[in-house]
DNA sequence: GACAATACCAAGCAAGCGCTTGGTTTGTAA
DNA sequence: TTACAAACCAAGCGCTTGCTTGGTATTGTC
């Protein structure tokens, strides 16, 4: 399955906004002008004048300025969960599926959805409580495929660090990426990933 | 040399403020407050009552509330860089270099100076680019540290990666602590150092 | 075409922000 | 003790923010 047919059905199943559709494109707006400027500093007139509305206009489709926030946290997650998961389903040795993980991750944090990625990762303190607590039962979702392959690659015998402790550094060490990796920079994603998996002592 | 004859020494030449005075009881509360809300969240009117004082008289001892932000970060990376090279300079193979930076930072991210480390990470694109320049700078003379023992390990033969990227993913992975390390979770600072060498493929 | 729903406009509200200003209090040195 | 500097207080300024409200325009459906 592609990752176009892939991003058609979520939309399909109402799980993502279009982002051809006014919803779409305000929460693609929304999230270059947050990782850009920041939540706080972005207001509701930048995000209306992005989209070329007016200010009041936006309120007609999000109740509030965090709704918005929380949209842009919310769709990145389902939609790169379900990319994770078919580009792991479609290798079969765990360290190959670890391998397609990374790069998966990497391709989430610097491409289409980087910006949403980074807004996830530096705006968390913005959102509510009880919007934290929704994000995080989609973040669990996501977070419980890494953690299955890497208990597996240890089983394995090719990872001698502990597996939720290895996710989380791999976590950072794959979202910082955000702050430096360009991929016109000489270094291909797949050559990024090659890094990776060296550091990890893992390459064979 | 321990680390109160570090702090000290750097003390008594005005480039680290006394967290006993006046100024230094601000940065620190200041660096908590950036931490838990937010710089953008944390209004003047929060530091002042934070040290016991009305808002106004902030601005008797900075200027701006940017200024604030900036001695919180600079101060950090001051402190940090000295530890570190002390850190360093205690060993002498490389990788015994290599984990003492890595002890080091996890410590600097984790202990006392964790909400400042922090606040360098989340709270960058709140400076003025006047402020970034200024503090980058500082920034550069600690990175370099990483570099030169990063060469030393690859040139010994142990680690395959670039040593520019690695110290890249490194410091996501080590910021990102921030988030999920807790001293009193049944892992210590070395026995997180020691998931980090073996996630590396370091360990003996 | 008529009507309802959706999308947007324009104006402005109430609350809150970083900071200034004129003053008072405290600390230090001579 | 006196003079001066440093630190703080209290009040309020000018501006900005997220959002509301009453209205108009556009789109969709029958």
């Amino acid at each position: 399955m592609t990752q176009d047919a892939i991003l058609r059905s979520l939309i399909a199943e109402n799980l993502v906004s279009d982002p051809a559709g006014a919803r779409g494109r305000l929460l693609k707006e929304a999230a270059r002008l947050f990782r850009d400027k920041g939540y706080e500093r972005t207001t509701v007139r930048d995000l209306a004048a992005a989209v070329g509305i007016q200010s009041g206009s936006l309120f007609h489709h999000f109740r509030t300025k965090e709704d918005i926030l929380k949209a842009v946290m919310v769709e990145t997650i389902r939609l790169n969960t379900a990319l994770m998961q078919a580009a792991m389903d479609a290798v079969d040795a765990p360290r190959d599926k670890l391998r397609a993980l990374i790069r998966a991750e990497l391709e989430s944090i610097n491409g289409q959805t980087g910006e949403a990625m980074a807004v996830l990762v530096f705006e968390w303190r913005s959102l509510s409580e009880d919007a934290q607590a929704a994000v995080l039962e989609l973040r669990d979702i996501y977070e419980q495929l890494w953690l299955d392959v890497l208990e597996a690659v240890k089983a394995a015998g090719y990872l001698r660090a502990e597996p939720f402790v290895v996710r989380r550094l791999l976590t950072g060490a794959l979202s910082w990426t955000v702050t430096w990796y360009r991929p016109d920079g000489g270094l291909s994603l797949d050559g990024l990933t090659d890094q990776v998996v060296a550091m990890m002592g893992l390459a064979e």
